[in-house]
DNA sequence: AAATAATAGTTGTTTGGTTAACTATTGTTT
DNA sequence: AAACAATAGTTAACCAAACAACTATTATTT
């Protein structure tokens, strides 16, 4: 290992938190218009939680996508407006909206996952599973130390 | 390699541009908070590029941070309304402005590089050099291709 | 049963990213 | 020199994140 190699706190925060992410979403937006897809990166992470169980509620949707309760109120709005969803009461607990997906919102999840897959097959083209895999449990890691260290 | 090991192309988005930069930039945020820093991650990126070369124009900014130039437009009204730095017009090429550091943009370096590092030593607790240097080459081929791709 | 705490969601404010449309200035072409 | 193109920056619109303060409802305590 050359000294060279030794990333200051700085780099690594870049290569964590910076410009790729950065890069990574707009190449997906710009996929999304392309393919007549009107949906933002952010709005994409909350029908996928829908496409694999229907009918969650916004605190279960928060939790699942690291998001805070109002972040997830105005993504649902929009996704609403773009009847991608709809709001429905809970049942019996009436503090709790339960989201579904409305037709159009079931429609649209192959195109987009097509969408999705060719960005990053583009993206990580050259990249090997062994890369793949150690980013993962490099990115666990970190993950865990996050959650452990803030309060 | 167990099949169980290989990703879904949504998993790899989320690796890659999902919940690890989101916190990671959070926990920043608070911290930068707790000590008394008013800046966010982004402001901080901006004053980053000036502690290594004062009297850049924004562009330049824009360019190094991989940003626009609207982005960098609003980013250094606030620092401007901050008093971390100032906007000064060019001699000669009058469509220029250059952003010059205050004496306030540069006494606060030390204290936010404090806080980064403890950021990210924190972060990647237990994370080998070895990974690190595998994601930064991952990293910068996922850049490299999307420069590549991205029209 | 009443008071309190916890949970689910909303609204307002500030900051930032993206795109498009715009002004001003400088550089290039003819 | 005049027309055109390129560059630097701004403004406005929309979407999203973070935080604080808020309402409504449900659960727990006493």
């Amino acid at each position: 290992m050359k000294t060279a190699d030794v990333l200051t706190s700085e780099n690594k925060y870049d290569l964590l938190a910076g410009r790729v992410p950065l890069l990574l979403n707009r190449f997906l937006l710009q996929k999304f218009k392309l393919g007549g897809i009107g949906l933002t990166r952010e709005q994409w992470s909350v029908l996928a939680i829908l496409w694999k169980e229907d009918g969650c509620s916004q605190q279960k949707i928060a939790d699942a996508t690291n998001r805070d309760k109002p972040s997830i109120t105005r993504l649902i709005d929009n996704l609403v407006k773009e009847g991608f969803v709809k709001r429905e009461h809970h049942k019996t607990d009436r503090r709790t909206n339960l989201i579904y997906l409305t037709e159009k919102g079931k429609n649209i999840e192959q195109s987009v996952m097509n969408v999705v897959n060719e960005t990053i097959d583009q993206s990580t083209e050259g990249l090997t599973q062994e890369q793949t895999l150690i980013i993962r449990d490099a990115f666990q890691l970190i993950y865990d130390n996050i959650k452990r260290y803030e309060k």
